[in-house]
DNA sequence: GTGGTCTAGACCACC
DNA sequence: GTGGTCTAGACCACA
């Protein structure tokens, strides 16, 4: 995984691990890797990670158990759903209509962009 | 002018002045305010606008004429422009797409929230 | 390391890096000191380092990890070639046939004293 | 006229007055035009010519008669090609022989790129 | 008056 | 420990 450099590390982490909840790609009430592995693994200081566990742990996205590891709570998907949806519409939607008004883009333009985005895709969002 | 706090002070000015180049609102080829000018009108320190106004200077946006102050570019709009568009096509909207896809948002719900926004934009100014 | 006062110090000391990588004096992908540590050893700033630093990466000859320090990129020696190649056939070279033509200077004579500086150099180091 | 930004405008100029001497566009023993007419021409402060002038006036090169103007002195050409003649030998060429020596550039290479260049001025240098 | 550079010192987030 | 940013204040060259 590679990162980038306006956020950080800890958090883009949080965020991937959340974005792999969503998409089913980690089990609801499983166990996640424990912070040495998952540090061992992504190449980072396992203080990184824990503050990545922390962060999803102060959503409600996971819980610890102590001496055993952290599992992904029963509500996870809805609770992340939510928060990124309400992030969405209250402030990349504004941000990228303020965008559009700016750079003289139509919406004509902005369909047809996110149609061939969404064909690259094919197969996963291609039947919409 | 208020500042957030995810992006440098210098970085959201020089971004704070593009906007107003493309907007109409600072002349091409004319002169922007003095580095302490602007300093102080934005309460700031004047290294900071010189961070900006560098910024500024190695995208060739605005040129310094020795002694005397920065000017704007002739072809300073495009410039702006096209970097933006850039951006917005190879960032903003696959970034905006993956997030609709993850959150199961359709391009209807997409276009009708912008719907909706562009009404009370319009709303808020022209009802009144 | 003293200081000429035609530049500022801060490119100095970048101009002075990018040497000696292309020298092999810095390994290609190896850690560079730390801003303070750098700037200890030379007596300035760390706000000075940070600009030579600065320099360094926007031409992508070193990269940044976080929390860690800076890097020397995989093609750092590439970089710094190419660009100082281009400056002496674009600006040197012919800034010195402007000067040879001014001053009656021939080929021969250049020849000349460039053998000569050679000796002199060579006879430094070898003939002692 | 247009100025580079690493060298102050009055020496530019007072540079730029020496080669048209030396290559005899100016006479020698002429009056050279005043500063204010000089700095009406090339667009800058008359200070900025005065200070040209002190310099060329420093070196010999020129002379005031007060209350009638700057003349050329007679043996301006001679002082000037000197000067030239020994930061030549004492800097550019040293600088440029490290230059070579750093991007691997050999004399045949050198040779080469300087015979086409002054192929290139036809008719001034072409026939050396 | 203009910008350019540097110092000193502070505070922050991050690893 | 690392870099990043900002402030405050100084000094300089230049127009």
């Amino acid at each position: 995984m590679e990162f980038k450099d306006n956020k950080s590390i800890a958090l883009q982490i949080a965020d991937n691990l959340s974005e792999k909840i969503i998409e089913g790609n980690i089990q609801i009430e499983g166990r996640i890797p424990s912070v040495r592995e998952l540090a061992a693994e992504m190449g980072v200081n396992p203080n990184t990670i824990m503050r990545s566990y922390a962060e999803l742990q102060n959503k409600n996205i996971i819980s610890n158990q102590r001496g055993i590891g952290y599992f992904v709570n029963k509500d996870a998907k809805k609770i992340i759903m939510e928060g990124r949806r309400n992030e969405f519409f209250a402030h990349n939607l504004p941000e990228l209509v303020r965008q559009m008004d700016l750079l003289d883009i139509s919406y004509e333009e902005l369909k047809a962009s996110i149609h061939s985005l969404q064909n690259n895709h094919t197969g996963k969002a291609g039947a919409n």
